[in-house]
Order: structure tokens, then sequence, then C-alpha cells
DNA sequence: ATATTAACTCACTAGAGAGTGAAATGGAGA
DNA sequence: TCTCCATTTCACTCTCTAGTGAGTTAATAT
């Protein structure tokens, strides 16, 4: 197999496998001292996750091999089995590891902007530190941050088993958003409040799924990739959205 | 098998068929005159593609077989292949039976919106023309409808072929939906109608998705079914936003 | 050095899945 | 009635898949 040993020697009589298009170590690796056992083991983990992301996030659960991982990573297909027991268990981590993340971070970012505004939020900056701080993990995050995002899309448009991943791993973010919607506008009922969430979950998982799809509607004039213009855009046009069905009590 | 023949007489021997949910001809078919091959041709396709319809929602592509299709209809899983050839042909016929459908509609009712606004639309008012018009088809066109928009949800958001599917059906209507947009805001940049778009598209999806989140979340307020709650709010909602994106100008 | 344990591959199983071509069935027209 | 044609099933093929258990290799601990 045209996979690379840990001790970064080219395995030998390696002769035709470029579909082995991202191998286990680069150059670089080369010359890095041998790690240990334990950095072995994450490493290999990181990159089996790492290209279970990029697949799961274009062809979806069921449309992914384990051996068209494997053959990524450049491994057996059964190491996956080692490492993650079955199919659907590596897609669970494969969505945990950045979910974990990603809601920590605004979870601090709402706790942070709540006491910031001295107990007095207001709709758009509690919608910014939504969203802000989740697209910029987008932004500036790589490729597999990306890749997250459109897997995540696809989550949470599932209805198989979708609505209990986000659950579990968002379910305590979006409640502490809604609470400081909820204090910016006291005065709102509570439906209101949580179908401008909708709304708002809704428009971030289209973003989120970067399907082109606006590329070409627009002729070019916006494009799929571009999160910034989204950032720019998405906390106020929400925000005013919401104050519009609110004031109508 | 425990189907019934087309003469509405259960085959012999019919155990154990449970699974056979559905069945091809209910008690008032048997009463009903024998049809012609035609019918008995359409109807046999409209059974494979509700059941399909039914199942693609549900799992995706990849995650639904031939043969748990041909089971739900009752029949053999090769007469799938006689009809549509193969499964993505099968999926694409599920998709377009309905998308033309609710494409026409609204269609039909942009034009007709524009012409009783007098050439002066605003934007609430294209916007109900789109969304209600769409709404009103899963709100009274039963389950098929309901399964239908779960699957537009689905395909809105898979970046592998679900751009192209949505394109090649929808780009008109969207694009008459810009239009009278921009009558509506004339000095609004068209960047931000689009992306305004973007937005609404995002939480149309959601909607239909009907994963039953903001069930759980809302503990119980809101409900994934209720799209009459959609419908009272989404227009108004959106229309603020785009009032407040164009507004920066 | 040796024994232990972790990382990884290999050979294999058991079964599913899509699809094909031939056959059976039965209605419809001559 | 006989024949033709559409509908439908059937018997198979070929390939792919997830997963298991045994075996290999090398790092680590003693």
């Amino acid at each position: 197999m045209a996979r690379v040993d840990r001790h970064g020697d080219v395995a030998a009589g390696a002769a035709t496998k470029q579909e082995l298009r991202v191998g286990r170590v680069t150059e670089e690796a080369k010359t890095r001292r041998r790690s240990t056992k334990a950095e072995q083991r994450a490493e290999t983990m990181e990159q089996i996750l790492d290209e279970a992301e990029l697949l799961f996030s274009r062809h979806g659960l069921h449309g992914v091999t384990l051996k068209d991982v494997a053959k990524r990573v450049g491994v057996h297909h059964t190491l996956l089995n080692y490492y993650f027991e079955d199919k659907k268990k590596l897609f669970d981590a494969v969505f945990a590891r950045r979910a974990v993340v990603t809601s920590t971070k605004r979870m601090q970012a709402l706790d942070e902007y709540d006491r910031a505004s001295g107990g007095k939020p207001t709709i758009e900056g509690a919608l910014h530190a939504f969203l802000d701080t989740d697209l910029d993990l987008y932004i500036h995050g790589g490729e597999g941050w990306k890749n997250y995002g459109a897997l995540g899309a696809q989550v949470a448009n599932t209805p198989e088993w979708g609505a209990e991943l986000m659950d579990s791993h968002f379910d305590p973010v979006v409640l502490r958003l809604i609470e400081l919607l909820k204090k910016a506008m006291p005065d709102c009922a509570e439906e209101d409040i949580f179908w401008g969430y909708h709304f708002v979950t809704g428009a971030l998982m289209v973003t989120l799924a970067r399907t082109g799809r606006i590329d070409k509607l627009s002729g070019g004039v916006c494009k799929s990739e571009d999160f910034e213009a989204i950032k720019a855009r998405m906390a106020s046009f929400m925000a005013a959205g919401f104050r519009q069905i609110c004031k109508k009590a």
C-alpha cells in the first residue's frame, strides 16, 4: 500500500496509488521526530475524522463507505472499526468534535455579551454574539470547519436522527440565546421569539451548506463562500424581523 | 406475496406480510371497476412515487433501497427499474412531480400579484405571494406534499447534486420574485436583495424539513407541523429584514 | 533482552443492492 | 380464439459493504 509507515519511510512496492490523495505523512513529517504511541493514535484518529468529515459533508452518512474514508487516509478500512466501532459512531464522533467547540465558544460569547451589556442586551447584540462567533470559526478555521458547517446543515435537515444530534449538542446555547432575546424583548410572546429563532437557524444552515446555488442565481453578485457578507447582514436583518413580529402584540 | 392483484382478489398463501403497510388496492378499489391498462400504469407509477417520496424524504437518496420502496408498494423491486430505469431517475421523478406544481402555482401567484398591485408591489406582498402559495400546498395537500417538502429541504442542503436540481426547477420563480422585490425596493443594492432571498429560502427549508427540533426546544410552544404559524409570521419578518439591510445604503 | 500491549493489516464471511434478461401472466384487439 | 403487447415476476450476476477474528509489526515497560 502506498502508505507511509510511522518512521516516515515510504513503504516499498508502492506503485499506483494516486487515489491516496491525502497521505498520512507529509514531507515535513519525515523530518519530525518519531512520535509516541499516544500521539500516533491521536494523529491517526484526527486524520480519519478529517477525511470522514469531508466525505460525509458531501455525500451524507449513507453516501459514504468506510472504504472510501480509509482510502483517503491511506489505511486499511478495518482500522476505522478499530478506532470508532462502526459507521454511525464515526459519524457522531465527526460531528461531536467541532460541535463542542462551537457550542462552548458561543456560550462564552453570549455570557460575555450579557455581562458587557449590563443585563440590558439588544436583539442585534445577542444575535451578533451568537452568529459572529460561529461564522468566524468557519471563516478562519480552514477547510475542516467549512466541511463541518456543510455537514451540520445536512444534519439539521435530516428528520431521521438529525434533530436528536442537534438537540444533544446545541440546546444549551440556543436556550441561552433565547434567554437574551427575551431580555431584549420583554413584551414579546415566547412563541414569536422561538419562531424568530427558527428563521435564524434556517438561514444560518443554508449558508453553511454552501451549495453554490446563490452564486448562479445572482449571476455572481453573491458568493456561497462569502461568509463575511452574511456576517455583515444577518444579525441586523434578523433583528428587524424580530422587532416586526413582536411589535404586533 | 401478500399483494393484491388487479382484480382485487387477495393473492392466496399470503400469510405474514404486515410490512406491506400500504397495499396496492384498498377495499373501495375492490368494488371499483377494473381500470384500463393506461390507468393501471399511471396508478402503479403514482404509488411507487408516493412510497419513494416518503422514504427518500426520511432517509435520503442513499438511505433507501429499491427493495424498501418495492416492499411498501407491494411489487417486485425490479418493477421500479422497469418504470424508472434506475434509482437516481426515480428520485428525480419524485422531485419533479411536485416541483412543477409548486413552481407553476407560485409563478402564477407572483404574476397575479404584480398585476393586482398595478406594478407597485410591496415587499410583504411579493413575499406573501411567494410563500403563502407554497405553504398552502403543504397545509392542504396531504401527507404527500408534506413528505415532498421534507425532501426538498434535504435537496436544498445537499451539495452533491442538490443545487442542480433546485436550479433546474426553481430558478424562474425565484428570479420572478427577485424582480418584484427589486421593484419594491428600487434603491436597494442587488446584492442585498439576493442575500435577503437567501435568508428567506433557508428559513423556508427548515420549516419544510419538520425535524421536530423547535417543538422540544420551545417546550411545546411551537410545533414543527404548524405551517399556519409560519404563514402568519414569515413574510412580515422577512420584509422587515429586507427593509433593514437595504436602508443602510 | 523479553514480555506485553497497542496499532494496524489481512483473509474472509455473510449479506445486501442494483440491475439484466428471460419467462410468466393476463388483457386487448384481430 | 389466437396472437400481441404491456406488465410483472423470477432467477441470477456482479459488485460492494460492514464487520470479525486472527495474525503481524513495532513501541513500551520490566
